[in-house]
DNA sequence: GTTGTTGCAAAACGTTTGCAGTAAA
DNA sequence: TTTACTGCAAACGTTTTGCAACAAC
């Protein structure tokens, strides 16, 4: 992706950013995750992305700047277990619908599109009248490499 | 449950603990879940539960406790984004099989008894040639209270 | 008796916050 | 020009660690 379609990319999202604003640090790290689209990055992660390209934006900025994104739809806040939050951007249509696979023993990271959850969430709506707004899925097991 | 039921509920877990030493403040702490056996305890819930009885155990005591029956499979460890890890009983038999609804706005926690999801876990491992072993499931929205 | 376990205090870790300076709208 | 945002450093809360004393096997 070149620079002109990250910029147009960006502006996209400008609507969103409508009550805060949009300012180059925001924009850079929204550009991170344009550039790696299926990352699942932590904060430190970001901002050392940012540092190998001799940029600067403080690690505090970073956090606010993912939590904001988060609140704002832009981004997903994940919890892998590794004792850091992880972000990934949120693909609006098929982000609702689609898992990961954690393989216990190389902690890769797999994703999986599905839709066979939406019977089970008809389901617990109806039996417990809970109103359900997202979900998170997560598999634990052996990936095939590790599987032999 | 009386203190001569809870010593032998402790005892049916002798042979998980083959390969370390069946301590009182291991005992004690796999009490506590006995006696609490619904609940999500974080460690420091854990150590004040312990301290409400005027008895001790070092708080690094209880962290390794509890790593440890996670491991052991004794507990199951969580993470509802509060920022700390909270531990539940394993009950064998249901615990494969059940997710938890969050409550966005009361931060409730119901529990879902489920095993319609077998079948999308029957999907992946064929697709992905992933073996699954353990999942997660979350479910976030609005509970019954909440959504008037 | 040996080896694993405990308790303490200190340190580490990811994350948040107060505040003064700065810049987007 | 106003109000929100940034960067820094210090603080925070949870979790981990080093180590000497201790206890389960």
């Amino acid at each position: 992706m070149n620079k002109k379609d990250q910029s147009e990319k960006i502006n996209a999202y400008k609507d969103k950013f409508k009550d805060y604003k949009l300012t180059p640090q925001r924009k850079r790290i929204l550009g991170i995750f344009l550039e790696n689209e299926d990352a699942h990055l932590s904060a430190e992660e970001v901002f050392k992305l940012i540092q190998d390209k001799k940029e600067d934006i403080g690690l505090a900025t970073v956090y606010r700047t993912l939590d904001l994104l988060d609140e704002l739809g832009v981004l997903h806040k994940l919890n892998f277990g590794d004792g850091r939050s992880r972000f990934e951007l949120n693909k609006s249509e098929k982000s609702h619908h689609h898992h990961h696979l954690i393989c216990v023993k190389c902690h890769k990271i797999i994703e999986v599109k599905d839709d066979l959850l939406q019977k089970l969430e008809a389901t617990i709506e109806d039996e417990h009248s809970f109103e359900i707004l997202d979900h998170r899925v997560k598999f634990y097991g052996y990936c095939p490499e590790c599987n032999d």
